[in-house]
DNA sequence: TGCCCAATTGGAACCGGTTCCAATTAAGCA
DNA sequence: TGCTTAATTGGAACCGGTTCCAATTGGGCA
């Protein structure tokens, strides 16, 4: 509670509170005999800066936004983790913002700029809308995305449509026909990896002069329950894939359950591959497409510290790879062996 | 880059700087119509209040910190997901700060209060020292705790002696004899838990009449792999124990690894628990002790929110309860079917 | 009609920093 | 020694809100 003020600091020292200021920010132009009188002065009474006071007469808030949508995701969680460990130690705070309704996005997007609450923001996972990066750029806040696409602002990305490529193609490449693709809903206008990665299992597909079959791509929700569900009847097909993709780890997971309760054996029987190599995935020994998710968080954050200080002339992109992670749920598809 | 100031608006409604605020601020004492000429205005300036000024003047932050160890840590994941529920929609911002170094802690602890970040701050999973709660008092600053335990601060938190005790309690009910304990290490002073959970499994064997052995106590930094480490240790004694508790599941699964390892089959010659319950003990099946994590964390935000309000005269302490979940990892001892 | 009180309203002072400009001091040089 | 210039220093003005106090207005009542 000690509302100890700069003035009380430059009284005590006998100086003046311009000067005080200049120690407390290093300026330079301060003599060490008077240096050392304030920094005895403050010592002294114990005084440390009002932030608030700070922020106002400098006009920087030392804060950066971040917007995560489904906290409850672990890749986003690790991206996050991957932005926390550079905001630590930045001099900058974090502020975070979830967003768990559709609603809210729009909300959150319109009123961070006009807030004036931080100086940079990091908007993870999310597909803005034209009018949102309008916003954006009007209010002249220094954004980059993670994890998401827009033209006209910075990203740390991956090539989805190469990804999902990748995945096929290692399932073709086992010698796989059937490949079915359980992902989260095409038309949700936020998630563009959602469809690049389908476009990339097409290209596979057609590359190997396989047609697309609609019966081996079901949409719901991102949920391992809902995975479960949709595999569930893709694997009671008549003919039923024997090998899926699935859009994320988490709902490979729930398509590895699938396979469990219906007896299918993994990888003898179906093969799975899923995307993003959560750490789940190591310990279930599951064949996936890595993503630096940490990486990205830590990337995004970097480069958004960067273009505070001197702001771009164009966006930046920076790309990361994808590779395959393989392990123990996908194997060469063998006739011989197969029990169903 | 929109510098309206509250003088712009009182300037283009014909009105008083006081005025604006008070309509800003939803104040009665304005008349129906000025509060239409004041809002008018704020409407054709596109006005937002500027929040530095605005926390500098009333001398509020309008947001919350929150101090989280090891974000790594999937179960302090769990838990800030219950504490980002609550905050959102609060009117409150988040402010995060992580701790991944010992060093830190005091830092943070320290400065937080001082530089008058936030009007209250969660601290979650990680015991202050005496020295921190005087800090914390001395500032005035509301402070819960969560998962973490001191008299004089509010706290949200599970009774881990009887947790620790249960998860025993319920191995030897199964028939076992030889039950090991995997953990933390012990004397770190900042966790807790992991000695109150000794406390209950030694609790628990007393009770049956079995005396403590060291060898079925091995300790090691939080991590499946060292987990996993020390079980392949630990099932290589010459008298390996039947069962496994396990301080928390993401050590469980390490166990499960090391028993895969060395062949022996989950549960029938090895039974394994964990604690926490995280979402991956569900898919993995493995039996544990279920705490609120989520809960933990909402419950705790709001009981700061409350706090933030009307101080309360003493500490409280919240208990949520702890319960077994049994899965597949856990079996009666059956010497006859066993193959080690 | 005149007076009193309550409801509104205007605006100066303040929150606690930063910054800029003018003033003072000291050093450098002829 | 006198003058120029650079290095320090003090402190007023400012950032953009909130709040308090004094002033104004209007309604109710005798």
């Amino acid at each position: 509670m000690s509302s100890v003020t700069i003035r009380d600091v430059a009284k005590k020292a006998g100086v003046g509170v311009g000067t005080v200021s200049r120690v407390l920010n290093d300026r330079n132009a301060v003599s060490e005999a008077t240096r050392q009188k304030v920094l005895a002065a403050i010592d002294a009474l114990e005084y440390t800066p009002n932030l608030a006071a700070r922020r106002l007469s400098r006009g920087k808030m030392m804060a950066i936004g971040v917007i995560v949508p489904y906290f409850t995701n672990p890749s986003v969680v690790r991206r996050l983790q991957g932005v926390v460990s550079v905001v630590t130690g930045s001099g900058y705070d974090l502020v975070l913002f979830d967003i768990e309704k559709v609603e809210q996005r729009a909300d959150f997007v319109r009123n961070i700029p006009r807030r004036q609450l931080v100086d940079g923001l990091l908007i993870v996972s999310l597909n803005p809308t034209d009018e949102d990066v309008e916003e954006l750029l009007q209010a002249n806040l220094p954004t980059v995305l993670v994890d998401a696409n827009h033209p006209e602002l910075s990203r740390v990305r991956v090539d989805n449509v190469f990804g999902g490529y990748q995945a096929t193609r290692h399932l073709l490449d086992l010698g796989h026909r059937r490949i079915g693709y359980i992902s989260d809903f095409l038309n949700d206008p936020f998630n563009s990896p959602v469809r690049d990665r389908l476009q990339g299992y097409q290209q596979a597909l057609t590359e190997a002069g396989i047609a697309f079959c609609s019966d081996y791509h079901q949409q719901g929700v991102h949920s391992r329950q809902q995975a479960r569900l949709m595999a569930l009847d893709m694997l009671q097909l008549p003919d039923p894939p024997t090998a899926v993709f699935a859009y994320s780890d988490t709902q490979a997971v729930g398509v590895l359950e699938a396979a469990r309760e219906l007896g299918r054996r993994v990888p003898q029987d179906l093969s799975i591959i899923g995307f993003d190599n959560i750490e789940a995935a190591e310990y279930l020994h599951l064949t996936t497409v890595q993503q630096g998710l940490y990486d990205s968080g830590a990337k995004g954050c970097q480069l958004l510290l960067t273009e505070m200080l001197d702001p771009p002339a164009s966006a930046t992109e920076i790309l990361l790879p994808t590779r395959i992670v393989m392990r123990q749920t996908t194997a060469v598809y063998d006739n011989t062996t197969r029990q169903v």
